[in-house]
DNA sequence: CGGATCGATGAAAAGGCTTGCAGAATGAAC
DNA sequence: GTTCATTCTGCAAGCCTTTTCATCGATCCG
């Protein structure tokens, strides 16, 4: 039998309540008595059961992390930093996989949301209603979704865009693909969206809009053949997965990269530098990110002034390395003149 | 405020005991009590307080899963299968990173496995002494480790060496490397022992041990150049993440993969296929192995009789893709007259 | 028709802990 | 020596649920 408040309190001869303080408001004990409590609990190997404490304090010690699949380092990543705050803020972290179905997120978190302090729904694949729900239901912050009044960790998703289409229209890149991702991710949303605006906005680029892939290496060796079939010099693909999805088909069909197209991807997973030729990416620092979330979710459960929005926004890095190269057909001239929107300054 | 037993008790014009009974243990209460019951439980959006009941029945309804490196998909893999087994069985997961530190590990069992109905130690770290002490804590299975006295769920790692060299031999190879894991690994320690055993037993074969080195592709990248200073014509890596790092150092240096050298793994992870040329490696069925693991711990904790270790071992499968091939300066004739005592019967 | 049997329900205790409140003890001030 | 302020400690209530035990009514049988 597990030992309890009671028995340390026994063994030390004072009250339960005395142990209770001693040990969880140390300064409203005389120091004598508390450094005697301190030390017969210790020596009886008292450990507090947390369901007791959690009865009365309404709070669980817990938090819940919802994850679409564990499996990609992405979320891995993400996990890892939720997990390292929150153990550090004395919390433990539930996880739950949702195999990428909306409809196992909406129940996970249901069934999640009462029985810890808080939730982190990391790229939530449900609709802004069905999330607008669970968040009624507890303490919910987003990472890697936005939506109006519910907390939300993202990455500057159209910054990203930009930043890959000056790289590629600086290598004199014209016609360019986009191998999106699923349509329930709102990155990819986001994504879709900065592209097209900022093609539409320089009249002498053509955006050609090839999927949904799956976000996987199997979507990227499907996208591959309609790229290819479309005649563009370059495709960003949704994610780093997706893109060394796609060099591998292209590399089979004896296309090269980047000689005859350049490829990107988003996220800077491991497997970006395990391919040949490494993958010109952009970097999200991953890890911040989900300490970021914990931190916005520990301020709502202690009510405390969350961040100002604008720190929310992790910054992002265009990572370029041997993906991307100088447009097939493209003389040099071409990166000497680059349009004037987007090229950059120096 | 929550919704409580006893706000469904009013509601309902029944005593708290019938609507716990009505809830928990339908068949003890009258047919047309049960029904109104449950339909006002479900009206008023009643969920039971985890806390309350497990201050009673003394579980938790929740594990704990203690890996190494979230990051890692081959533990991504099995938490993937832990989840899933988990979720069927109406429990929560705990998820815990140690870093790869092994007194991390310890803290984390410690401080999480009083507080579940059990935990599951994927690939531990610590010493057999130290993971003793923890098993006294309470239910505890070992995955990918064994320790006698302790429920362990384990894959054929001796199969898995005898298969891997089998094969090399079959190609002609009779120097072999082996670039080692860290030697917290016990599968690491496990392999580096069947192929010491299995080289000794063959007196033309030779096996040289590199390292250790970090189970990750920059372990590769270092044990690489070892590997080619040494002569060898074949190189065994300790996982596929060194298997990569390794073949992408040596196609740096202009070294063929597997004209030059070849290069095995184990564990089959999604990288094993991004790389070019693809990687023979051993396949484990992850997932199977983390949802074993659930049900030897469910076993523990209801108290049922455990499985029999001889299903407690998952099998193992040998994939063979482009990064071995026959060894630099074997004639064919090699392939016709293998090692009669490793080389396949067909 | 009385007693036994059985099923359905309710009352109450228990589980470990926190916390408001009150009491005891100590010390200081007069 | 008395009073008051100030700590420190103990009592007891309460958190929500499960579960034992008892009660009640009804059914069944002799």
């Amino acid at each position: 039998m597990a030992v309890t408040i009671r028995d340390v309190a026994r063994e030390a001869g004072v009250s339960i309540s005395t142990v209770s303080r001693a040990l969880a408001n140390p300064e409203q004990v005389a120091e004598a008595t508390r450094t005697l409590v301190q030390h017969t609990a210790r020596a009886m190997g008292y450990r507090p059961n947390r369901a007791a404490r959690g009865l009365i304090t309404g709070k669980t010690g817990s938090i819940g992390l919802v994850v679409p699949d564990l499996e990609n380092p992405f979320f891995g990543r993400i996990s890892k930093g939720v997990q390292a705050r929150a153990r550090q803020a004395g919390y433990a972290v539930f996880i739950a996989d949702t195999d990428e179905d909306p409809s196992v997120e909406a129940e996970v978190v249901h069934g999640l949301i009462k029985q810890v302090d808080g939730v982190v729904l990391c790229s939530a694949r449900g609709t802004d209603a069905e999330i607008r729900d669970l968040a009624a239901e507890g303490p919910l912050v987003l990472v890697n979704r936005n939506l109006p009044d519910i907390p939300s960790i993202t990455f500057d998703n159209v910054g990203a865009v930009e930043a890959v289409l000056r790289h590629l229209v600086a290598l004199g890149h014209r016609e360019i693909a986009y191998a999106a991702g699923p349509l329930t991710s709102w990155s990819n949303r986001e994504r879709a969206a900065a592209l097209k605006s900022f093609c539409d906005a320089s009249p002498d680029l053509t955006l050609v809009e090839l999927g949904n892939f799956p976000p996987y290496f199997s979507g990227g060796v499907h996208a591959a053949d309609l790229a290819v079939a479309s005649g563009v010099t370059a495709v960003v693909a949704f994610n780093d997965l997706v893109a060394v999805g796609l060099m591998d088909r292209l590399r089979r069909r004896g296309i090269r990269v980047p000689d005859d197209i350049s490829v990107t991807g988003f996220d800077n997973v491991p497997a970006s530098t395990l391919v040949w030729p490494n993958l010109t990416t952009v970097d999200f620092p991953r890890m911040s990110m989900g300490r970021k979330s914990v931190d916005a979710l520990l301020d709502i459960v202690f009510d405390r002034a969350p961040l100002p929005d604008a720190t929310r926004q992790v910054p992002i890095e265009l990572i370029v390395r041997e993906s991307t190269g100088v447009a097939r057909g493209a003389g040099a001239s071409v990166v000497r003149e680059p349009d004037a929107a987007h090229a950059p300054s120096a």
